[in-house]
RNA sequence: GGUCUGGUAGUUCAGUUGGUUAGAAUACAUGCCUGUCACGCAUGGGGUCGCGGGUUCGAGUCCCGUCCAGACCGCCA
């Protein structure tokens, strides 16, 4: 027997037992003449005590010996602390070692083992195995299992069934990159690994399984990002015979139980908006609601004044910043120099302090009077001692600039509190995107949403303006999830892959399959995707997904722990009939 | 593809205008220590200052190139 208790399970309950512990050792006290170590398990800490004259002397000569991460098994005694550390769940007891085993000695780890590591990003992802032994790690991970198992629950008991879908299918240029795998037995073709079930869950539906959900992972060969790796994990759902409403309040149940069940939080009914409403005032499809700093657009009231930069622009649009007309003219210049580095890419920014005593102090009093400001801070709600915002040009690209400078402006109040959910759908997307490189209309979503049935008429005379039957699930600032309600009528389909830019030939070489299934009896159907890493981090009050995946790769795609991805020796080049341009590994 | 920040001891970092033998903390090793729990005290070992080139009497420090890491923009149907 290795183990009688784990590391977390003794008590004062315990007293005199003889018991058998195993684990690792996470500190060595050695004060002479009595020997302190902790030993720890996924479980808890247990201290473990070695003194000349309770413990026989060859174990405790040994115990003097253990170090860091060696693994043993000790048998001994519970007994009593003679001082207690309350800080530590098994703090008033402590176990008196007569038998000591090392199972396992180790060198000394590159980093500390503790809460507060000293060990930094590339070093601990490098040695992945040790920092999943560190408490907020195993948190984490400990953390994901709770909220999966809670997902599988609800999920179950609402009917909907876990099919699992292939992974090595058939590359599409729609969309992100794929990651390809080369077939060794059909030579010069390959698989792509998929980036979302998207086609497989549709031909469930066809296939009348009526609820079907999974989680699994998708793949898309793009860059990376804190919140973004190559190989992520969704909650991919689908239902039949339903319609937008059925599917946002299924799904609404979803995220209320997870943060009933994992955060304690009840929240009331979702908040919905438009995604126009969203961009016109939030300046963002996936807008953080936790906080204020709502868009006003001034171009009524400053346009016209003689002042340049605002005359000739599309909008002029600002915030109204609680409680910053304090801010010193070097921190807003600072601020102006934030907005205009080439990531924002602003041109300017003008300000206007809402002072106390009712008075403005603007950076464009030359052209504004007092009365002027005055109505400005009426429009935006602005109180005395806020500071109001305000940018100008381009209508989509300076809503984008006002946002990322009011989400900025929030993570440096401290608006952005990690307890706080504020959960919101956005709706209404629109159907397609004009895109400038290809001249052509990309789908939003992808190519199988639905339009609204509404709009149909204007898919012909004016594509742009066809809103669908999409939806987005936001969390904290966060697009947490996605679906739509499917096209399941061939005729519209083929409209669509037309509308597109696919030929007949395209789109049949591509999604001939799934065309063919809609000519047998394809129920309407429609579904949605939780990002699981993401709606993990939220919940566990981060925004960095990696720390809530067991095997993270880093900013450039790579595995440092397993150095993937590697070149292949000739031998395989050969037999997936590949050939390469860089020196293949010997 | 681009912007920005960083790379100095096992680790996390400091290093002034370019100037003596490159420091701190921690980890590690040895010794001491009669109740520790971030134990304490003493001593010690440990450096290709990412790599290559240049400027200079002299480069961790300045310049050019390059590699690596991180954050972001593009990208992510």
């Amino acid at each position: 027997m290795h183990r009688s208790h784990h590391c977390g399970a003794l008590s004062i309950e315990q007293l005199n037992q003889k018991v058998t512990l195993s684990g690792w050792v996470q500190k060595n006290r050695n004060k002479g003449f009595i020997v302190w170590i902790d030993l720890r398990d996924r479980y808890g800490l247990t201290q473990l005590v070695f003194d000349e004259e309770r413990t026989p002397k060859n174990v405790f000569e040994a115990a003097q010996g253990l170090g860091r991460e060696f693994v043993i098994q000790v048998k001994g005694t519970v007994i009593e602390r003679e001082s207690k550390n309350p800080n530590m769940a098994t703090g008033s007891i402590e176990v008196l070692v007569e038998e000591l085993n090392v199972l396992n000695p180790s060198k000394t780890p590159p980093f500390t083992i503790e809460d507060q590591t000293d060990g930094g990003e590339e070093l601990r992802m490098q040695y992945r195995y040790l920092d999943l032994r560190r408490n907020p790690v195993k948190q984490n991970i400990l953390f994901r299992h709770q909220v999966t198992m809670a997902v599988r629950n609800y999920l179950s008991d609402a009917g909907f069934v876990d099919v699992e879908t292939p992974y090595l299918i058939k590359s599409t240029p729609e969309g992100a990159r794929d990651f390809v795998v080369p077939s060794r037995m059909n030579q010069g073709q390959f698989y792509a690994l998929p980036q979302s079930p998207q086609t497989f869950k549709q031909l469930l539906m066809v296939g009348g399984l009526d609820k079907y959900f999974q989680i699994v992972k998708c793949f898309r060969d793009e860059d990376l990002r804190a919140d973004r790796q190559p190989e992520f994990t969704q909650i991919d759902c689908e239902m039949t015979f339903v319609e937008q409403e059925d599917i946002l309040n299924q799904f609404e149940g979803l995220t209320r139980h997870l943060l009933k069940e994992i955060k304690g939080v009840e929240v009331a009914k979702f908040p919905r908006m438009s995604f126009d409403e969203a961009m016109k005032t939030y300046g963002n499809d996936k807008p953080d609601i936790r906080f204020g700093m709502i868009f006003k657009e001034f171009n009524a009231l400053a346009q016209g004044k003689g002042f340049g930069v605002f005359d000739s622009q599309e909008l002029v649009v600002g915030i109204a910043v609680p409680d910053a007309a304090e801010m010193s003219r070097k921190e807003i210049d600072a601020l102006i120099d934030w907005v205009k580095r080439p990531q924002i890419g602003a041109k300017g920014l003008v300000y206007v302090k809402c002072n106390e005593d009712g008075s403005f102090k603007s950076s464009v009093d030359k052209f504004f009077s007092q009365d002027d400001l005055s109505k400005w801070a009426n429009h935006c709600d602005a109180q005395a001692g806020d500071l109001i915002l305000i940018l100008s040009g381009e209508t989509k690209t300076t809503r984008t600039q006002l946002s990322a400078l009011r989400m900025e402006l929030a993570t440096r109040l401290g608006l952005r509190k990690s307890d706080e959910f504020a959960p919101l759908w956005i709706t209404d997307f629109p159907l397609l995107e004009w895109d400038e490189e290809s001249k052509r209309y990309h789908a939003m979503h992808h190519p199988f949403t639905a339009p609204k049935p509404d709009n149909l008429e204007l898919l012909q005379s004016d594509p742009g303006a066809v809103k669908a039957n999409a939806y987005d699930l936001v969390l904290n600032g966060n697009e947490i999830g996605g679906g739509s309600i499917r096209i399941h009528d061939q005729a519209l389909q083929a409209q669509l892959f037309d509308l597109l830019g696919f030929t007949k030939e395209e789109a049949e070489a591509q999604f001939g399959f799934l065309i063919n299934a809609f000519q047998y009896g394809a129920p309407p159907h429609g579904g949605i995707a939780f990002g699981l890493d993401r709606l993990v981090a939220i919940l566990g009050g981060e925004e960095t997904i990696r720390d809530f995946i067991a095997f993270p790769k880093n900013n450039a795609g790579r595995d440092v722990m397993i150095d993937a991805p590697s070149a292949l020796n000739k031998e395989q080049m050969k037999e997936l009939h590949l050939k390469s341009t860089a020196a293949p590994k010997e």
